[in-house]
DNA sequence: CTGAAAGCGCTTACAG
DNA sequence: CTGAAAGCGCTTACAG
């Protein structure tokens, strides 16, 4: 059987289509009766609303987009993207919003995407994610005047709406509790330089350092790859004074940087502690598995979802706060052994 | 400004409508110099024609659609679907094909999905992953005549279109390898029960075992989590004769393995060789690095992709052989200590 | 409460 | 080679 459309549905009812719209959508102008009677036969069908063809009438594509700006072999091995994914895909699917995604090499290529897609009404709003200081999505975006939000911050965001998390906050109870611990050289392999979450961590990493008196701490940038965070990690442990405790700006470069301790017959944690940030569950699988900041990342992408849902409806939606990613504390943190 | 609509380019360009379309569409109808000063009206005046207006036209949605059936966790964690994915998505974009991703709970609900998206033809067809014998979906599909590439096989495939590996193939590989160390107690930690991939590597693997003599090979299921594969790992270690070398169905459960062997003071691989199934960057991120079972995954999908456009046109696609995965040997494998 | 009609933005035969 | 028109499947004022 091919399937069915509107008129289908209203010539099988004996009524107009303009009333089984009105019955479907649970708009006045039918008789409940009737509106039953309607829905009964729509289901009995199999009847599924054109999208197109509402979309073409109402002007909402029922979709929103998501451009994702990382290589392949980044994307598929950090668990983090995945978890916001099927966070925003939980809020949409209850709405029966549709996500389209796409992968982009670059920037410029995001921004040509997000344009493609509300020229062509594909979708009624985007999630931006990896928020760069004076970031030219921003811009764009509001130039398009697409309904967008940013998946990250505080700040920077030009007044699209946002969710964020507060990564200075996270860091300092990790500087803290590290200090406690009786640790005074931390190193820090950051993410990619220019993301804002980098920066705003570098800078409360470096203030908490030096507020507890903690002057050897250093933060070395990274790409994020487990590669790098290897790399990283051989430097920092074959420096004269090297540290007794590291953390790391992801979870994948965390476990990297565990396999090279070990690799240079180095005890975790007594000779050196570690820290992840984003805590997934590979963090639990290694020996020892890693002390991490953890937060429900799945529950973050459903916030960003609520919210740009909120911001195609048309309401004014600032920057609104998410949970802070909490200290976990497992077997790969511990007093530095004296040395 | 508002969002140009092809009257617009038309009016500037001070031709019909009708002409724009043939002219952007590469269709005989216009003149060539009139196509050039259209295409580069249009151009400039940013137009991009509303793929709702096209799929009501032209009955084509340009999107496909990819339903994931797996929980949250595992997806994240899981570097394969997001290699996948990126895999899938550059082949559809570069022929601006949009995807379409929901993640679902189980089956049933997959069907819903599959339904409403070709009722609302906001598809064109459909990738469908973990193919299981009986497979509900596959009957479903044939029955809603949607487009679809099975990633998966071979056979089950009910006569839908498919790419498959040789997971057979790759299984007899590794057990020949570790037979020719010296390993005669091989365990395999497998993937869920059900699952064809998983059926057909118990199978082979237990053929390859029965025919080189190993009478003591096992096959435990698994749920592919890596606290599942920790569990068999440690009850596999507990046992009065344990196995020499353990072959994992992913890579996570492989890592938790060596996390587990480690923990009980096992040296990998003079105690225990370790195999994962699927070479992701996290097997080159732990200590020893893991043997793995490479291939393609991006490939794979760029593969599936072509097949699934090639479907969509109409032609008759049958089951297709991709890349069978190749042994790369590395740190956690090596002959069995003397007993 | 219901029906007939216009319109969304395209594509595609069909005349000129 | 070009223009005018129908039609895709909906939604939504507008009359009855």
């Amino acid at each position: 059987m091919k399937r069915p459309t509107i008129a289908d549905v209203a010539q099988r009812a004996g009524v107009s289509k303009g009333a089984v719209s009105y019955a479907l959508n649970g708009q006045p102008g039918v008789s409940e009766a009737t509106r039953q009677r309607i829905i009964a036969i729509a289901r009995e069908m199999g009847f599924n609303p054109s999208s197109a063809a509402r979309a073409l009438s109402g002007a909402s594509a029922n979709a929103v987009g998501l451009a994702l700006c990382r290589p392949a072999r980044t994307l598929g091995i950090e668990p983090f993207f995945m978890e916001l994914i099927s966070g925003l895909e939980g809020e949409l699917s209850a709405r029966s919003y549709g996500l389209m995604l796409q992968v982009v090499s670059d920037q410029e290529t995001e921004i040509a995407v997000y344009r493609r897609w509300w020229g062509e009404r594909r979708v009624d709003g985007v999630f931006v994610c990896d928020l760069r200081i004076d970031d030219r999505r921003v811009s764009a975006l509001k130039e398009l005047a697409l309904p967008a939000v940013v998946i990250g911050g505080p700040g920077h965001t030009g007044g699209l709406a946002s969710v964020w998390s507060d990564d200075a906050g996270a860091i300092v109870e990790v500087v803290e509790y590290l200090a406690a611990l009786g640790h005074r050289r931390i190193a820090r392999v950051g993410g990619l330089n220019g993301l804002l979450h980098t920066e705003t961590r570098s800078e409360a990493f470096e203030a908490a350092c030096r507020r507890l008196g903690l002057d050897q701490c250093v933060t070395v940038p990274s790409d994020f790859t487990g590669e790098d965070g290897a790399r990283a990690t051989r430097r920092l442990l074959s420096s004269g004074r090297r540290p007794t405790a590291a953390i790391y700006d992801n979870d994948v470069m965390a476990i990297a940087g565990l396999a090279v301790a070990q690799e240079m017959g180095l005890a975790v944690p007594g000779d050196l502690s570690i820290v992840a940030w984003d805590d997934s569950p590979l963090c639990k699988l290694v020996h020892p598995p890693l002390t991490a900041l953890s937060r429900d990342i799945p529950a973050y992408g459903a916030h960003a979802a609520r919210l740009l849902l909120a911001a195609i409806e048309g309401q004014p939606i600032g920057a609104a706060q998410d949970q802070t990613a909490h200290l976990t504390p497992r077997g790969s943190t511990a007093p530095p052994r004296r040395a």
